[in-house]
DNA sequence: CCTCATATACTCAAGTCGAGTATATGATAG
DNA sequence: CTATCATATACTCGACTTGAGTATATGAGG
């Protein structure tokens, strides 16, 4: 699940943007609706967390690979997602997941678009890094482009004290001119909660509420171009914070990067990512590209073994830089079992 | 998110159903669509979970309340939800997430319909006992009428081995007569871990895979009035399995259930439930209720209040039948410290 | 005032988890 | 060919969590 997806709406406040159209809406006649499938395609390449992007030709942003619904010609929604995305990347797809599906009206426009209902559906894919190269078009990036204050690899990532921080204090002081929830949550409690400010932890799951109120603060590429009234508030001063991305595609990888996150956890999805052998320590590698900070190696071994994870092949590899590694593999028959568990890691806190 | 959505997709299979026009689907007109907006709303009354369904006039079976999103009307999904909803019941809805959003061609039908092409987008709401007398229209039913199944209140229900077991291996003997998927997961080994046979475990937030398992078998209504195969293989003298619900309403119910089953666990979502007062006890009956099988007293006493989740009123309640009860109330503040946990109860296995 | 039923407090052993130390072993430099 | 290095793997220990139980408190009702 997303990490939080109801933050917003949490405690029977109403979400600031619903309810414009409380009477008008009645039975009106439901207008014909586009809908895309959206699919957020995951691998980890050298230690490194990417996703799969296209490069429209005009573009100079980067999308998602998607496509339209066809009810006609798709069985089912995920059925329309895999034909797409082989048809515009060449890579038949293993695990898929729904992650979400968005409906905000102006959330889907493009510059000098006329902004068409279109209502977006997430999937979350993941591919090993074998799959990966059989790419025939598209091209793997790192998912921190995107989200540079996401990278905790190196500590703290400086955009957040440098320009991500005070932008946000600075939002939190000035006035919400829109109608405000029942019983609002207050702005710096928002920010704290999301990025662990004052003594709060940083929770690396909540990546789309991150960037939903950096969004909502006008403080993302996205929102300016959405013509959002606190976009404009900033003028011309506002860095780059992360490559934006086409239409709300951006909103569906952050759904995609927090979901992925939080599910290695409980349930054994690490491994759609990993060859068919690998060592322990390409393993935890693995699940610290996805998750961020560094796990401590011995524990990290204990348990997954522990769990039933895992089984060893009885090969080595050599060439580690030290003394050889017992290959393994997945235990697949662990799906089999009960609960099957994910790895059930408690990041390392910096 | 749903137990475990994505059970039949696991490790690199695929679903069955999907990519049946694979290349045929191609760059398509995207056919118009039209999305339907599905609340399950759910209360605890009198220890009983409940959920909101309005009874159609013609229709002999149950639904849950739902209408077309219209992007003209609706800001947002959750805005047209809203709306539907307090038009149809006249409740107002306090905490709603989004389930998922389900396209099958077919598993939208009705009893001589003509099977438009409909999404269902599914929603979780999650309302007051007080609240939950102000409706004006449909009315609150037990949620294991659809689920017999599902209750586990008096020990292991009867139709289990009764009705659903045998008939459940049965199907596990016929073949399929699909298309497999790539490596596909034995019959048996998916009724084993759904329903928790052999040895296994029952795991209380599988609802929707159990739910699906049993389409796929055919033996719920639904199966047969959506022209299923196995469904007409079993003759008349299938008994019924809970009640049926219109259209895919019942599938999304069952997304429902695991996903508050899940939820209550991570999240302090228990006290969207709960008056503003209430005794540690009342508080526990509340979780049995979502979850099934009881809790240990002193332990959950612990637990709830070791976490911060509640504080004292001061005031104590009597009649309680014994010695008087301490009010306590939920500590909102909590959503504001970090990551807001839930009532991490372990159940108790039978 | 005795009994009952429930509420609340406290105990204890087993398991889990974070963190550290110790040992094993191929690669490589000299 | 041996010392050194870097990594792999094994084991230990204390703090904390968790399941399960016992003991005590207190209003209600006969």
């Amino acid at each position: 699940m997303v990490a939080d997806m109801n933050f917003k709406r949490r405690v029977h406040e109403r979400d600031p943007e619903a309810e414009t159209s409380h009477v008008a809406a009645s039975r009106s006649e439901p207008a014909s609706v586009e809908i895309g499938l959206n699919a957020a395609i995951v691998a980890v390449i050298d230690d490194e967390p990417v996703v799969l992007v296209i490069r429209g030709e005009r573009e100079a942003v980067d999308g998602l690979p998607f496509g339209p619904f066809s009810p006609v010609a798709h069985r089912t929604l995920e059925s329309g997602l895999r034909t797409w995305v082989e048809e515009q990347t060449g890579l038949g797809l293993g695990y898929v997941e729904q992650l979400y599906t968005f409906g905000d009206r102006g959330r889907h426009a493009e510059p000098g678009d006329a902004a068409p209902h279109v209502v977006s559906i997430g999937y979350l894919a993941l591919t090993e890094t074998g799959h990966a190269r059989d790419l025939q078009h598209g091209s793997w990036r790192s998912w921190y482009q995107y989200f540079p204050w996401e990278d905790w690899r190196k500590g703290k990532p400086e955009i957040l004290a440098a320009e991500i921080e005070p932008r946000l204090r600075q939002w939190a002081q000035s006035p919400s001119s829109r109608s405000a929830p029942v019983r609002p949550v207050p702005r710096e409690d928002r920010i704290r909660i999301c990025f662990g400010l004052d003594g709060g932890a940083w929770d690396e799951e909540k990546v789309l509420d991150r960037f939903e109120l950096l969004y909502e603060a006008g403080l993302v590429e996205e929102a300016r171009r959405d013509g959002r009234e606190a976009a404009s508030a900033w003028g011309s001063a506002l860095p780059r914070l992360g490559a934006p991305m086409q239409f709300d595609h951006r909103r569906i990888l952050a759904t995609a990067i927090g979901r992925v996150r939080a599910k290695i956890k409980y349930r054994p999805v690490i491994f759609e990512l990993m060859p068919d052998d690998f060592t322990l320590f390409e393993l935890q590698k693995t699940v610290e590209a996805i998750l961020g900070p560094h796990l401590h190696k011995q524990n990290f071994r204990r348990l997954v073994e522990s769990a039933g994870l895992v089984e060893p092949t009885g090969e080595v590899k050599t060439q580690t830089g030290g003394r050889p590694a017992k290959l393994f593999r997945f235990r697949r028959e662990v799906v089999l079992e009960r609960p099957a568990p994910g790895v059930r890691v408690k990041a390392v806190r910096v």
